[in-house]
DNA sequence: ACATACATGTAATGCGTTACATGATTAC
DNA sequence: GTAATCATGTAACGCATTACATGTATGT
């Protein structure tokens, strides 16, 4: 279950409330895992029952606030939970899914799909960059938290692996990016194959015109 | 409700059995859509009751083959539901989630996710691959049935795409590969910085001696 | 006064996984 | 005859989404 995995492995940083922790999810860690506020409250109270968690109930007058610490079986637990291999089951991935799909699509909407796409990791990859800096730096709090609870010659171990996750969501980014401008020029070679395509109708000799490599031709003829 | 997108996309192609495409989906497919056989049954019959597909009943002496084939309202809703804007949701990644916790593990444990991440793409990439190359070469009988359905003058639109939809998933796939192998030296390097933390303390003080950790480094002293 | 952020929950519904269940054909 | 493949389903359970529900503190 990895959405215990996910929350243990939050507070195990620092104790927080589940208002804290839907926050953090869905801000920058809901890029690595999602979950809506009303699987968190149960989830929370769920561990709690099973000895993992434990709350420090705190009262702004009348307001209550629970917070979460971690307790030992609930590191236990973590720990088993992350050394665990992967089950790597199909994806299930709509952009992609959809891509699949474009030879049903007019160019106008392949090319709107894919600016969607490309302006989604693009952001992601911002906010990514941002978190990545704040942990060089020093600058972020909850990295400063987890180093004050550790053992210092661990601290170099952290800091990598941190960074070196926080990087592997960049380059999956970066992929996608990538993916989606060689979609947009996809799309830009089929228009202008089309566009000569009936340039070549409407005049005499013109052939019915090739596939691929035919639209770099074209652009370079239209440029004339 | 992208099941039906994807069911209803490999139809499009070519008139199959529930089993055809459950067998499509464990195979090369469902690494962009993935679905059990206990999803696709009831979806097809739903989609049947309302008019998207049809079943021609084909008996071989007892047994029972329903195929479906894709009506007019069946490529109206795909089509609609292609053009329909991707929802961008949070990801549910279970190894950059884990990776994202790798502080807690030790580095053998590490190495062993990180190597099963790489094992797991390198073999995707070259099932993508496989598929790639059946295509540009004309070999790939799902991509023939689908060009003789079609408009000539759209094979041009269908190959690219299918070329671009392909490469997304070897693009992403890399991405993952990279990804490992960069977390694969951090664990090296980390180890190597760890064995000579140990060589420096172990000569002159001995101060408070590390926990976990320390006992990879008894057994590599106790060996030389 | 009103909006926004804080704070915590429950309920209904739908999607996805695993297990259960059955039987016919084909190849060895 | 027996194992593998073909072929189609149902049922139980768990995870995920959306909507419903409520109330407090704080800033403007």
């Amino acid at each position: 279950m990895s959405l215990r995995g996910a929350l243990l492995g939050l507070l195990s940083a620092e104790p927080m409330s589940g208002y804290d922790l839907n926050r953090i999810l869905d801000e920058t860690f809901g890029y690595v895992w999602t979950a809506p506020h009303s699987q968190i409250y149960p989830a929370l109270r769920q561990m709690e029952r099973e000895g993992l968690i434990q709350a420090d109930v705190q009262r702004t007058g009348e307001r209550e606030r629970r917070v979460y610490r971690v307790l030992d079986a609930g590191f236990d637990y973590l720990r088993k939970w992350a050394a665990e291999p992967v089950i790597y089951s199909g994806e299930r991935d709509a952009a992609h899914l959809k891509a699949s799909m474009m030879h049903l699509l007019s160019l106008d909407e392949c090319e709107a799909l894919f600016w969607a796409h490309l302006s989604y990791f693009r952001q992601r990859v911002a906010i990514w960059e941002t978190r990545i800096e704040a942990i060089e730096s020093g600058r972020s709090t909850i990295l400063r938290a987890r180093l004050k609870t550790m053992d210092p010659k661990d601290h170099a171990k952290l800091i990598a692996f941190k960074l070196c996750s926080y990087e592997g969501s960049v380059m999956r980014a970066r992929a996608e990016i990538e993916w989606a401008e060689r979609g947009l020029s996809t799309v830009a070679s089929l228009r202008s194959a089309e566009a000569s395509a009936e340039l070549g109708e409407a005049e005499p000799s013109a052939t019915r015109a090739g596939r691929r490599e035919m639209t770099k031709t074209a652009t370079a003829v239209s440029k004339r």
